[in-house]
RNA sequence: GUGGAUGUAGCUUAGUUGGUUAAAGCGCCGGUUUGUGGCACCGGAGACCGUGGGUUCGAGUCCCAUCUUCCACCCCA
């Protein structure tokens, strides 16, 4: 196939047989998110650069090689979002939104742009599901949000999933540590590989991280970011681990994650599968108390996180968790002739105002093809129309699973299709109460 | 950006040491005496074999390049 008319590299098409999935999940996130106070802000897919360039980091690797940049036609350097966060941030404090009662809860899905290499769990376009608190300085925010994280997933079905978190102090104690781990791993600079040297000056936390083997060994003896944290930060940090045990959530404590953007403080987390692959973490977040004076507004703390949306369908696919099923078409009307074509038009629009789906042909199909594609449909209903039922008004609707029939005036259709699918709701309500499946 | 693998109808695949009109299953469309779907049977449409070069009398099969997808690194959700 010609270039031209393949979706571009990393993007990813979602069809009708699964777009329903993912509605679903992402009504269930905003449920219940608003369980906890979240309600749903949207911001625009592009920015200035400088809202990304300098909240997220300039020489974070999404800033320096990933960003979808562009000059627009009036000269702005306008940046395709790669993350969410900082358009929000922006954007509630510029609409006085952290102006008003206080803590203020946000939450959002949209897609993010990344110029990444893709993998599996790993796309140019993808979708992130996340929510942002602002002015809670309390330890309990930091157990509240990651308790909501946590039940999104379990409600959805996620099994075997591990909850990591870490501090990593605020911008005081962690230039400590920092300088400390620099002197560290300075040390044995000729043993560290390639990358971990140039993260020695960039970002020495990020050695922690490192998988090659060489590294992880000079890894494991490194400073612990605890023995480091101000009394403060060590105070905020136990006080989030004593909620999360209250409240029953289980969470390893380790000190080698270390978030990849540069605005967070204190508390981070990641919640991470065994599942997918390589791009494991379905979702992270932790505080940025520091981002919302940067970014010009009032001294404010603040916390969230991401979910990314693909992967965590991903790993909903891979364990097998269920999803309802998509609603079907109600009705279909078949029609004999061209005068009972047009009477089934005027059916179907009558059942359709009783706010059922109802369909009849526009091909100009035989009648057993038409009733062919009511079953392919997974059609609940059928009724046939010809110039018996016309002469007569009445027909007769057929239960496409069972073969049932019920027959009724035409005039009556709306009515009865109503009828028969609260009754037939009303007994799979009543098997499954009864346990009768 | 680095390394490795893949690429044949909508989908899943077959295609023998390069040799005539590229095969099958599923799906799709139609039919099996004209008023009833699912089963069965019959028939049909649908692929310039990812793309572009090259080698050859001849390439889906060999070589090169390029793109896509996948896996790992990097990084992140």
């Amino acid at each position: 196939m010609a270039e031209i008319n393949r979706a571009v590299k990393g993007t990813n098409d979602i069809l009708p047989d699964k777009s329903y999935k993912y509605r679903f999940v992402e009504e269930k996130m905003l449920e219940t998110a608003a369980l906890y106070g979240f309600r749903e802000i949207r911001v625009p897919v592009f920015e200035h650069t400088e809202v990304f360039s300098r909240n997220v980091g300039e020489d974070t690797d999404v800033v320096q090689k990933e960003m979808y940049t562009f000059e627009d036609k009036g000269g702005r350097s306008i940046t395709l979002r790669p993350e969410l966060t900082a358009g929000v941030v922006r954007s509630v404090i510029e609409n006085g939104v952290i102006a008003g009662a206080l803590p203020a809860k946000v939450c959002y899905i949209g897609g993010c742009y990344r110029y990444e290499k893709p993998q599996a769990g790993r796309l140019r376009e993808f979708h992130q599901f996340g929510v942002e608190c602002f002015g809670a300085q309390c330890p309990s925010a930091d157990a509240e949000i990651i308790a909501l994280a946590r039940q999104i997933l379990l409600t959805l079905g996620v099994k075997d999933i591990s909850l990591k978190i870490n501090s990593i102090g605020c911008e005081k104690c962690r230039s400590d540590y920092v300088n400390a781990l620099r002197d560290y791993f300075s040390k044995y600079k000729s043993d560290l590989c390639g990358t971990c040297n140039d993260r020695l000056d960039r970002n020495p936390l990020r050695i922690l991280d490192c998988k090659s083997p060489v590294c992880s060994e000079i890894a494991a003896k490194a400073p612990v970011i605890t023995d480091y944290l101000c009394d403060d930060c060590k105070a905020h940090f136990s006080s989030v681990k004593e909620n999360l045990t209250a409240q029953g959530i289980l969470f390893e404590v380790d000190p080698h994650i270390v978030r990849g953007l540069d605005y967070y403080t204190k508390t981070v987390f990641e919640f991470v599968s065994g599942d997918i692959g390589a791009q494991s973490t379905v979702c992270g977040g932790g505080r940025y108390d520091g981002l919302v004076s940067k970014m010009g507004g009032k001294d404010t703390p603040a916390l969230g996180f991401g979910l990314g949306i693909e992967r965590l369908m991903l790993l909903l696919e891979k364990t097998g968790a269920t999803l309802p099923e998509d609603k079907k078409c109600v009705l279909y009307v078949a029609a004999m002739d061209d005068k009972s074509q047009i009477a089934a038009g005027k059916i179907c629009s009558l059942v359709r105002n009783e706010g059922y789906e109802a369909l009849c042909d526009l091909c100009g199909r035989g009648l057993k093809s038409q009733l062919k594609y009511a079953d392919k449909i997974g059609a609940k209903y059928s009724i046939v129309l010809g110039e018996n039922e016309l002469n007569s008004g009445k027909v007769v609707i057929k239960n496409m699973k069972t073969g049932n029939t019920h027959e009724c005036d035409i005039g009556d259709i709306p009515d009865k299709i109503t009828d028969l699918n609260l009754k037939e709701a009303l007994v799979s309500l009543e098997d499954s109460v009864l346990g009768n499946g």
